[in-house]
DNA sequence: GCGCTTTACGCTGCGCGTAAGTATC
DNA sequence: GATACTTACGCGCAGCGTAAAGCGC
């Protein structure tokens, strides 16, 4: 097996345009004769003279012509992939793939990646917005290099999957301004259980998470609806009370409706940054992951 | 300027491929130590991390598979460059171009070029049949990697190309066989004189050399034609005789006709195999010259 | 404790520069 | 004899193998 070094096909390029060795090896910043003996290592792995040479000329032979088009081809190339490579260590080229519960989609995240991508113009940032399992599958495929979800830690501890807490996300009681729980002294989840109550799809995380944070406690559910859009509209006409994580509190932002933070006991989720255990994430997503945890991570909202 | 060698690009497909230091090392015939110091310095030379190894899995990281395409790709091309070289040398491929007298190229050179492309089968070979100052200039342009020629040695001797003796090629007299020249004892230039004569063209070869046999003497001329197989036919029909080469004497070999060396004294024109005076000749024609040398060379024909 | 990678360390030899040799014009 | 490539030769350091040390599991 022939061995082959960038040296060698950079000095036979040099020589090949010089046809000179005193000045080839100088611009290769060796000695005439060192270059002369990089030359002939080259010839004698090769099997065949690339240059005639007397005293008077060097020049290329048929054969070394035949070499010099590979061999610029070749360096060529092995530029372009040390370069490519350099561009996506250097974060000027990559793509990170994250997926996110659809709240933190919608809420917290928009604002990280408009910073990471004021950063890195050159780096694709695809975000999916999906359920925490969907989102979880995502990770476990490989088709999402992390993911921001609400599962607990217990569910991924023993696999392939790394799970670390991100934040806490408090639950707030959402109702109209003129509703008595705006106003009750003393809020618990036990005062808000009598009320008529908009639900979330049973599927979706912000209920499932609620029905973890409020276990054994049954709230009084009028509606379930798929979209906090609704939740909200439904709130507002006066159909009944909600509780939502803080991260989704900007569907609610209006005057005619209150937003207030539930007792700390039990009534919060925790927003995961989860990850393979195996295999490190591209210097891209690993920046963008180091972001999101600057951004986000220990921050207890409201 | 990043240095990287066939070595390492191996030794790293080896271990993405085997993802464990010790197997690749014995792949690639390493101590471990020096297998892992091998890896080490690619990781450098690249700036980057390309495996994740703890002790119990290697594997590639994502700036690692991104490189793994490269590096398997530039592989290839190394190895199929030096494969194309070595066919070139090995004369598995080539080209040779080659210019030579119509005579030679109809005459001698057939049976020399059968022998060379059933030898070397893959080895193209392009013939020129030109006059030998178009013969000569091919050489000189490049378009010829050498030529068969019989211009004198003092044509080309001072200039860029370098021209050797190949053969003699002796005058010999064609007639009918019923001539009185057939039968006669001892033929001379001088005797040819009085008879009708069939000339060639002036600006063939054949009758550049043959002026300069003959000189000063001058012949009867009654026709003055293109080709040799017109000169066979005047000469059949009885209205003249003419004197050619021996090598193109495979136009006059009839029961009808006489053919009879004449006395060597000047009448011989000389083939020379030209070439560039600097430049060596690829392996590919440098065998054909070889062939022809060893074929044609030394002989004195007839 | 076992398996695998990394570190430590002497040693060989490749490849460098200097200097002398050789060939061509 | 001037110029430019090649050979000769001593030397330093890159890179090898052996042996010992980390480090997960």
């Amino acid at each position: 097996m022939t061995e082959l070094s960038s040296r060698q096909l950079r000095a036979f390029l040099t020589l090949a345009e010089q046809r000179n060795f005193t000045r080839a090896a100088n611009l290769s910043h060796l000695s005439q004769p060192a270059f002369s003996a990089l030359i002939r290592t080259l010839e004698d792995a090769l099997g065949t003279r690339l240059f005639d040479r007397d005293t008077r000329s060097v020049q290329l032979t048929p054969e070394g012509k035949l070499f010099e088009t590979a061999a610029q081809r070749l360096l060529d190339d092995m530029n372009g992939a040390i370069a490519d490579l350099a561009d996506h260590v250097e974060r000027r080229k990559g793509r990170v793939r994250i997926a996110a519960l659809p709240s933190l989609a919608a809420g917290w995240l928009p604002a990280v990646l408009a910073e990471f991508m004021a950063t890195w113009p050159g780096i694709r940032v695809d975000l999916d917005d999906a359920l925490s399992d969907a989102c979880i599958a995502r990770v476990r495929s490989g088709s999402a290099d992390f993911a921001l979800a609400s599962s607990g830690d217990g569910t991924v501890a023993d696999s392939d999957l790394l799970s670390r807490k991100l934040c806490s996300d408090r639950f707030h009681l959402v109702c109209r301004a003129d509703h008595p729980l705006a106003t009750e002294p003393k809020l618990s989840a036990r005062k808000l259980a009598p009320w008529p109550f908009i639900q979330m799809a049973r599927h979706s995380s912000v209920r499932q998470s609620l029905d973890v944070a409020l276990h054994p406690l049954r709230m009084n559910a009028v509606f379930e609806v798929e979209h906090l859009a609704t939740v909200m509209g439904l709130v507002e006409a006066g159909l009944g009370i909600s509780v939502v994580p803080a991260l989704t509190l900007f569907h609610f932002r209006r005057d005619t409706l209150v937003t207030r933070p539930l007792p700390v006991g039990g009534l919060t989720r925790t927003v995961n940054i989860v990850q393979r255990r195996e295999g490190s994430l591209s210097v891209a997503a690993q920046t963008l992951h180091d972001l999101v945890v600057a951004r986000l991570g220990n921050l207890n909202l409201d």
